[in-house]
DNA sequence: AGCTCATGGCGAG
DNA sequence: TCGCCCTGAGCTG
């Protein structure tokens, strides 16, 4: 369940186990069965995340396109590969390692054209070296949308999700309902180093760590947390508990379909 | 067996 | 803003 540091490892760990070699590949479920046929045995050449999405390169110029949304899961193994179940859309093996993908949103054959389409329409990515955070800004400072709901604009900064929006929120000390004009370029910048921090954290350890150490249940004699996303958080998912920095009850809200999480004394308007 | 919910995003109205 | 798409886990009964 995928936020932009599941993708970045995915294009890590793809790589890590293909690149360079020529690996069959199958649609089991058969809603890919044409394209699999197709590249059956090309070789991966590259791989790529930008945001939430992931483009497998093969030859020159054939790129398989991969958004997980909300559902999507990736499941890595050693060979020999065992039967594929029915919700299998993609699989990948070869002499070593096999990889199946389930239940993506996306999961197409595109041209290096349409490739380029959807990184033009992305925003720009803290995990990626090309980033430029002014460029967000410069959406961020015009919008009388709240901060909250830009931060999952994918158009405005790429690969934030609900996590990773409550998290950076609460750490930067930042009310969500505050609009993008009233946050200054100071707290913007902020904002993007905390990300593009936590997020290469993330892509490190495969979750989202947001506490910092003098919060960690040790530090402050707390219990340890138990949680079945499995970082350590200071507000996702934890409407009604204790801050673990002043004790105030976390609030919980709807905003744009999605769960919204905040602490409401750290986080002043 | 059936319901609800989940780190996402699209298109219709 | 709503409905819809993708899957699976964790409930309830």
């Amino acid at each position: 369940m995928p936020e932009g540091h599941t993708i970045h490892r995915l294009a890590q760990d793809y790589a890590e186990r293909f690149q360079g070699t020529m690996p069959r590949l199958s649609s089991p479920q058969g809603k890919f069965s044409d394209a699999a046929a197709l590249l059956d045995r090309a070789e991966l050449t590259r791989t790529e995340a930008h945001g939430k999405h992931l483009f497998l390169g093969f030859r020159d110029s054939d790129w398989i396109h991969i958004h997980l949304g909300l559902f999507g899961k990736v499941n890595f193994g050693p060979a020999p590969a065992p039967p594929p179940t029915d919700t299998v859309r993609l699989r990948l093996a070869d002499a070593t390692s096999y990889v199946d993908l389930r239940g993506p949103t996306t999961c197409a054959l595109i041209t290096p054209t349409e490739k380029q389409a959807i990184h033009d329409r992305l925003g720009p990515d803290p995990l990626r070296e090309d980033a430029d955070p002014a460029a967000a800004y410069a959406r961020v400072s015009r919008s009388r949308t709240t901060v909250a709901a830009l931060l999952m604009d994918q158009k405005i900064i790429a690969g934030v999700g609900n996590v990773y929006r409550a998290e950076v929120l609460f750490r930067r000390g930042i009310d969500p309902y505050r609009t993008g004009r009233d946050i200054t370029p100071g707290e913007w910048d902020a904002v993007w180093a905390d990300l593009a921090e936590l997020m290469r954290e993330g892509v490190r350890l495969g979750r989202i760590d947001t506490v910092r150490p003098e919060h960690t249940p040790e530090a402050m004699g707390r219990p340890p947390r138990v949680d079945d996303h499995g970082g350590e958080v200071y507000v996702y998912r934890r409407a009604t508990q204790p801050c673990h920095v002043c004790g105030t009850g976390i609030r919980t809200a709807d905003l744009a379909a999605r769960n919204l999480f905040w602490c409401p004394t750290c986080q002043k308007p």
